[in-house]
DNA sequence: CGGCACGACTAGAACGTTCTAGTAGAACGT
DNA sequence: ACGTTCTACTAGAACGTTCTAGTCGTGCCG
């Protein structure tokens, strides 16, 4: 099972390497009678280029490093379309999983060794200290949360404004007791915390904000607190569209009509929103213009541009996890 | 922003190439002081090795590739323990995702370029010729589904018995209308389905199957045409847990009692089944032992054992979903 | 019919590592 | 004093590509 080599292929065809080398990237310099004949020998050896010595040679990998969160939904939805964002300018993705078990370090370091050009951070919990060395060392982008530091470019969406328009919606359908179910520490969760402050403000209500968390778990546990209120709320924004699920959850089985009862709201329009689709009015962040900004950035970035700060618009989808306030 | 080489670290430190390699890799060779120097100047550099280049002139390349699905939680519980199984035997792990925009070939491929020593595939939908011929090619091993070729090895669960155990268990519990929301042509479905019907009869029963999927929207609807029945099921095994999750989701919004009136039960124990822990009765296929067990055939197919079919016994995880049948 | 541009092809260096085969020099026994 | 055996180190090839700088015909123009 000894591997296949341009070197194989030439012997084989009867030419040089450099040919072989020549017909398989496409390059010009090879007459149409030997391109055929060469890309036949390739088959019939099973020929396979090897990725790390053709990158070794180039000074650029043309590879785009990607760190993700294996348990995010809406990560999964970034991660799909950065692979065609990415390929649409002619780059390679490579990605590196963090989860409970593999720190975000470990998840950089191995995009690293991999020499990518350039670093796409999808929601990272990483200190601004550990992002700015980052930045300084190799262009890096950060999705979904701010960068906090010169160095790194950001693209995220507005979630003060995002939060905002779901409180909105649930003013005008005459809700007057809401709650957020925040998202402690998890990045963004301070913007939508604060977005949902000062827009229940704006209408002159009180804003309850609950302890919660990214998780359904959270979702499920906040919603227990909420329940026990004299005076429980008919409004429920959400942090993001899992802690939503956890909310949905918990109101169905304590007998909560939703919406009729009780409205609640997600976050990210995230796959979980759509295979819930019947089901739940979220903000869309649209994964793939993020994905697409993302991209451009980190190209820009490559390219000498300064780290920028793009903030993407969000939009309430309304679906039917939200209605009138009951009377 | 040039990076940093050996070579570059050897000069400032005043000494070989090779002797920094030695000491980068930590391997014998070099003094005390000499290393502690090299080391000190590498920092300083900020030197991190290429991976690409350390890989290439060494024939094995200790990487070890996986292919997963992006939108299916229990993937990502078993890519987690899968960097940590390789890891114990000195692998690393390269991920390549599979998504409706990115195929499994495009996934497979991506991966040869990367020279991986073996594959992984997770709940690949390639056919079996295509897996034979993969097989043939470089050591393969799939997960949680079987590989039905003798080129390719597998680790699954053994789904027959795994659904015969939710279904005795809804049995015990006194259920005798039972269905099935199986998972139309996933891998594994066909498993389960046979599983559920055999299980069923040797019970007396008559089995129902009902056209689902492995998403929770296939879960909602399968429900629908379940709650229009004259005498609808009052236990319903699901295909997986995202299924089982659009099953409840569906019930509970029906106002159907779980499990008062009905009783579910899921399939994996993924995280989605801890995220709803308070909820779901599951069967389970612990991702740790499956990833290390997928490790180590791959790892014996590396060494030249012949590939073998391992088949984990499944356990029943009883929750709340799952209660006496109604008088 | 000589020069010259062009197309088809090749030799060999380069990329950043690791590994093999060495060379000095010190420590040791005889 | 002389080999022997360490330890600490080094030179240079090798890995599989791509790229630069060629060579060699062949056809075209004047």
């Amino acid at each position: 099972m000894a591997r296949t080599t341009l070197a194989d292929v030439a012997r084989e065809a009867g030419v040089s390497v450099a040919l072989v080398s020549i017909v398989m990237r496409d390059a010009p310099g090879a007459s149409d009678v030997t391109r055929a004949r060469v890309r036949d020998v390739a088959d019939r050896l099973g020929y396979v280029p090897d990725q790390r010595a053709r990158l070794l040679r180039s000074a650029d990998t043309r590879l785009l490093g990607v760190t993700f969160d294996l348990h995010q939904p809406f990560h999964g939805d970034l991660v799909e379309h950065l692979y065609a964002a990415a390929a649409e300018h002619g780059y390679d993705v490579a990605i590196s999983a963090v989860a409970p078990s593999r720190d975000e370090r470990s998840a950089v370091q191995a995009l690293r060794r991999e020499r990518c050009d350039a670093l796409v951070l999808l929601g990272p919990d990483l200190s601004t200290d550990d992002l700015a060395a980052l930045g300084t060392d190799l262009p890096t982008l950060v999705v979904a949360r701010r960068s906090g530091t010169p160095e790194v470019a950001a693209v995220r969406g507005d979630d003060e404004l995002g939060v905002g328009l779901a409180v909105d919606h649930l003013v005008s359908l005459g809700h007057v007791r809401l709650a957020h179910v925040d998202g402690g520490s998890a990045p963004g969760a301070e913007e939508r915390r604060r977005g949902f402050v000062e827009a229940a403000r704006r209408h002159g209500l009180d804003p309850w904000v609950l302890a919660g968390g990214a998780t359904e778990r959270d979702g499920v546990r906040a919603t227990a607190t909420l329940l026990e209120a004299s005076t429980p709320p008919t409004g429920v924004v959400a942090f993001n569209d899992h802690c939503a699920s956890g909310v949905l959850d918990a109101l169905l089985r304590a007998r909560r009509d939703v919406p009729r009862q009780v409205s609640v709201t997600g976050y990210d329009d995230s796959r979980l929103a759509v295979a819930r689709q019947d089901l739940m009015t979220t903000v869309s962040q649209s994964a793939r213009e993020m994905a697409e900004r993302a991209v451009a950035g980190a190209l820009g970035l490559l390219a000498g541009e300064p780290a920028r700060d793009v903030v993407l618009t969000p939009e309430l989808v309304v679906r039917s996890t939200t209605g009138p306030a009951p009377a």
